[in-house]
DNA sequence: CCTCCACTGGAACCAAGGGCAG
DNA sequence: CTGCCCTTGGTTCCAGTGGAGG
């Protein structure tokens, strides 16, 4: 038997496939050649940044906007607009981009700025000061010829914030050319910074205002030009994709997933057209996909959470945490793990949206029970849990 | 306004990975 | 090589706070 991925029929697919041109448009990562309904943000974006071209260090920016707003996207497109302007200029900018859930805590950002910069740092064993100095010496030494400037751009930064603390736009803010681009879901991510470092960050703002369908309609056509053969879309395709992604507060990164799923759904099932119908079927599939995988990625211990609400839920009992705690020590015997951290764990469930938790006040003699209710099909919830 | 249970925040602790000075 | 100090992610421990029926 040859090489599976040279198989015939899969070759032959491969080659005339009747819906598809080309898949990348539809990732939400791809970045296209211009970024509709985002113009006046980025021209925001460039009036701010534009001062390094006059070898001044620009303001801090912060992006605000729920998810699939266009943010990560728009602060890409401004960076690789900048490079070119930069390299015309003839000066000297690095832009760096750091997803925060990647890098977590100021030692690693600082680290990973580090070795992108050239300097070599472990990922431990130093001290923070330690790497704040090497981090510096960049700097200082003059070790490009040129005055470097550097704009660091820190998406998802309210988690880094949340669990490591400000110390990392202290240490940013602090230098001297050096400026930050922040990029948060969450208006309120400022409470998490203490007022000091408040005033040294001092930054402009920039709202991303949730995508309408019309808005959502016109991002899908041009991507779907890009990457489904022609006249393959049935018309209500992507006006059905634009309405139920703009129920979904707006996100682009969900209507690009939905179009994306149809069109794999149409192909699969040897279609000629992607019709609204595989489209209201892709929607089940994206719910379906996620929660199987967020739930065999969960650590071993919130798997048994699961495992305990799951029985419980069967044995049509009403939920409380305490009740859940007990099931679970059952399950884990061993190495179960306390109660107090079981309550990390209910959030974090709540949080992914698997659980919904409520809590009552029963009053004297009672006390507070916390009403907890799957959130997911029972099934599906059931394979996912023992298939792994 | 008391009471009981559910819940939270923070410190402390632990083990694993790693650097560095002596 | 050895001992000591660092970060990190996960946990445990403890001292609270909060809410509403009685």
């Amino acid at each position: 038997m040859g090489n599976i991925f040279e198989d015939e029929k899969l070759f032959s697919d491969r080659r005339k496939n009747i819906i598809f041109k080309d898949k990348r448009p539809l990732d939400h990562r791809y970045l296209p050649e211009k970024l509709v309904h985002r113009d006046m943000q980025i021209r925001q974006i460039a009036k701010y940044w534009v001062d390094v071209l006059d070898d001044v260090t620009p303001s801090n920016v912060t992006l605000y906007g729920k998810t699939g707003t266009g943010k990560t996207a728009a602060s890409k497109f401004a960076r690789e607009q900048l490079i070119e302007a930069a390299n015309n200029a003839n000066i000297f900018v690095k832009i760096e981009y750091i997803r925060c859930t990647d890098y977590t805590t100021e030692y690693q950002v600082i680290a990973e700025l580090c070795n992108r910069l050239g300097r070599d740092v472990p990922n431990r064993g130093w001290t923070k000061a330690e790497v704040v100095n090497a981090f510096r010496q960049l700097f200082r030494t003059n070790a490009y010829g040129k005055k470097l400037h550097l704009i660091v751009i820190l998406d998802e930064i309210d988690i880094l914030l949340d669990k490591d603390g400000d110390g990392i736009l202290y240490t940013l803010t602090r230098a001297d050319n050096i400026s930050v681009l922040s990029i948060s879901n969450y208006l309120d991510f400022k409470n998490l910074i203490n007022s000091r470092v408040k005033s040294s960050l001092n930054d402009k703002e920039i709202i991303f205002p949730p995508y309408g369908a019309d808005q959502l309609s016109d991002i899908l056509s041009e991507r779907a030009a890009l990457s489904f053969n022609d006249d393959v879309l049935e018309a209500d395709v992507i006006p059905l994709c634009s309405a139920m992604a703009a129920k979904e507060e707006g996100d682009a990164r969900y209507a690009l997933d939905l179009l994306k799923n149809a069109g794999e759904l149409a192909h699969d099932e040897n279609c000629k057209k992607v019709v609204s119908d595989h489209v209201r079927r892709a929607k089940d599939r994206i719910e379906h996909n996620k929660i199987t995988e967020i739930i065999s990625t969960l650590p071993l211990q919130q798997q048994r959470v699961l495992e305990a609400i799951l029985t419980l839920t069967k044995q049509k009992e009403e939920i409380t945490s305490g009740k859940l705690y007990e099931s679970y020590t059952e399950i884990s015997k061993k190495d179960a793990v306390t109660y107090r951290r079981i309550f990390d764990f209910i959030n974090e469930l709540e949080l992914l949206g698997i659980i919904s938790t409520n809590t009552v006040s029963r009053g004297r003699g009672k006390g507070r029970t916390n009403i907890i209710k799957l959130q997911c099909d029972e099934t599906l919830l059931e394979t996912a849990l023992y298939t792994i």
